[in-house]
RNA sequence: GUGGAUGUAGCUCAGUUGGUUAGAGCGCCAGUUUGUGGCACUGGAGGUCGGGGGUUCGACCCCCCUCAUUCACCCCA
């Protein structure tokens, strides 16, 4: 048979570890620096704990795993005779593989509400699923990095979501644009539309508007029923262009009569008069009326993430979040509100690897290889070996006594640095020659100085 | 779920209106060099042309079906 691996999945080549080990690194490290503590929640939850979390859309692109034994006993053979394949999968499959970490971590939180010290910062760093269809950076299987506190209505804590951002934006060298909104904000817009309960629809249709065009949501807007009045209060909104400050400005006349409206504005200057107090280097903060988000569980802040470097054909968002204040109560833990950010691994290595952000000192694994001359008769190359290893340098050893071009050769494509190699000559004179491959020079040392040599090189 | 594109050597791709034995670059193996990689030169291995069916004297090429990959929409990291 032809081996393969399932749609949207991908195997990580050693090379491609290496990058992404680096990328992962600087991320956790980030974590840590802001005082977040580290989580892991299973790969499979309860299929209940994830449905009806994520919006219509969501619930069907969850992976759902087949119960074990005899799963036809108990399965739905109604739902199956009408077609209702939702229903008989519901009736078949307990457990689900997880669509992201926020929902995991909030079920964590409810179930450890008694041991945990609120607020509780923590950060998880896991592969999640979406049966989604794949496409540019687009998987369905891919990483995503959380970091999340729970416990604190504060904006101190959105501020310092966005100060994380800049911490890991300018060590991976890449300017981003992060786009915030309120949902408050657009909930009050609802509201003095008259249509609160359109919140969802008038979210998607503004989403839209760069895409489609104004004539395209006003239709979608009129065939779900928004009245021709309510319309004339959110084109100018949505048309209307201008700095944050005037956003703003504007945003105060049309959300006057709404208290929800009102709030949002507050919370956004709030916020944006805190992120005046730092320069970023690699970050543009600005205010999007468009932003909406499909995650329906956000109720405050939210926030995107953009790559904006000319060099990349990235234009999907490679971080996203906001404030949900009642996600734990589904669970039956209410007045729990929480703000996270969650940074697309994946996608970010895409975006990396198109405009060379990895260092080549992260693309080889060991230091030093030792070649393999004559069967090392008298074990001195492998005493040699253990020795540089106890002191923390990375070496290896070729097994096999094959020609040396080959040996060489071998190196050279693994990129190692130094070889050493011990023969007849050199066992007479009790030393060893150690070859930079970089530059290729040669050099004779005893055992102690090339120890010394190479864990200062390293 | 909807629409488009592409499947030829390990990889990236040529392949003339349908015509003899399907090519190139890179990579791989061997040698030039029996104690030294990169560079150069010489030689070599490697292909059910995604799969199935059809049209034809003849199909990598045309038609149908199928599978896979990929891009866009929807939605999202």
């Amino acid at each position: 048979m032809k081996p393969s691996i399932p749609k949207g999945t991908r195997d990580f080549s050693p090379a491609e570890m290496l990058r992404r080990n680096y990328l992962f690194g600087i991320i956790r490290t980030a974590f840590a620096r802001f005082g977040y503590l580290p989580l892991e929640t299973p790969s499979m939850e309860q299929l209940s704990t994830l449905m009806g979390k994520y919006g219509e859309e969501g619930d069907k692109l969850i992976f759902k795993v087949l119960d074990s034994g005899e799963f036809l006993d108990h399965a739905d053979r109604d739902a199956l005779a009408k077609n209702d394949s939702r229903k008989f999968a519901v009736s078949v499959a307990e457990k689900a593989l997880r669509y992201d970490l926020t929902v995991p971590f909030a079920r964590y939180v409810v179930m450890h509400q008694h041991e945990i010290v609120f607020p509780f910062r923590r950060y998880q760093i896991q592969p999640v699923w979406r049966a989604d269809r794949p496409q540019k950076g687009r998987y369905r299987e891919f990483y995503q990095c959380d970091a999340d506190v729970i416990g604190s209505n504060s904006l101190v804590c959105e501020s310092e979501l966005i100060q994380l951002l800049e911490f890991v934006f300018s060590a991976i060298g890449l300017k981003v644009v992060v786009q915030l909104n309120n949902r408050k904000l657009l909930a009050g817009l609802a509201e003095v539309m008259g249509v609160p309960d359109h919140l969802t629809d008038i979210t998607v249709a503004m989403d839209k508007l760069e895409k489609v065009g104004l004539d395209k949501v006003r239709e979608e807007l009129t065939a779900k029923g928004i009245s021709a009045q309510a319309m004339t209060i959110l084109e100018p909104v949505l048309l209307f262009k201008g700095v944050t400050n005037d956003k703003l400005a504007m945003l105060d006349s049309v959300l006057a009569t709404s208290e929800t409206g009102r709030k949002g504005i507050e919370e956004i200057r709030a916020l944006f008069s805190m992120l005046s107090n730092f320069s970023f280097t690699h970050l543009s903060c600005e205010l999007d009326l468009s932003l909406a988000r499909g995650l329906n569980y956000y109720t405050g802040a939210i926030i995107e993430v953009k790559a904006a470097d000319e060099r990349t054909s990235f234009s999907s968002s490679i971080c996203g979040g906001g404030r949900y204040d009642d996600l734990t109560g589904i669970f039956g833990l209410s007045g729990m509100s929480g703000v996270g950010i969650s940074f697309g691994a994946d996608r970010i290595c895409d975006v990396m690897e198109e405009i060379g952000l990895f260092p080549e000192s992260h693309t080889s694994a060991a230091t030093v290889m030792a070649v393999n001359f004559d069967g090392d008769p008298d074990g001195s190359v492998a005493a040699l070996l253990h020795r540089l290893r106890m002191a923390g340098v990375n070496a290896e050893a070729y097994p096999d006594p094959v020609k040396l071009k080959k040996q060489f050769a071998f190196a050279d494509a693994k990129g190692i640095r130094y070889v050493i190699v011990r023969g007849d000559e050199e066992r007479n004179s009790g030393m060893f020659n150690l070859k930079n491959l970089a530059d290729g020079t040669q050099h004779t040392y005893t055992a102690e100085e090339l120890i010394g040599v190479l864990v200062q090189k390293d």
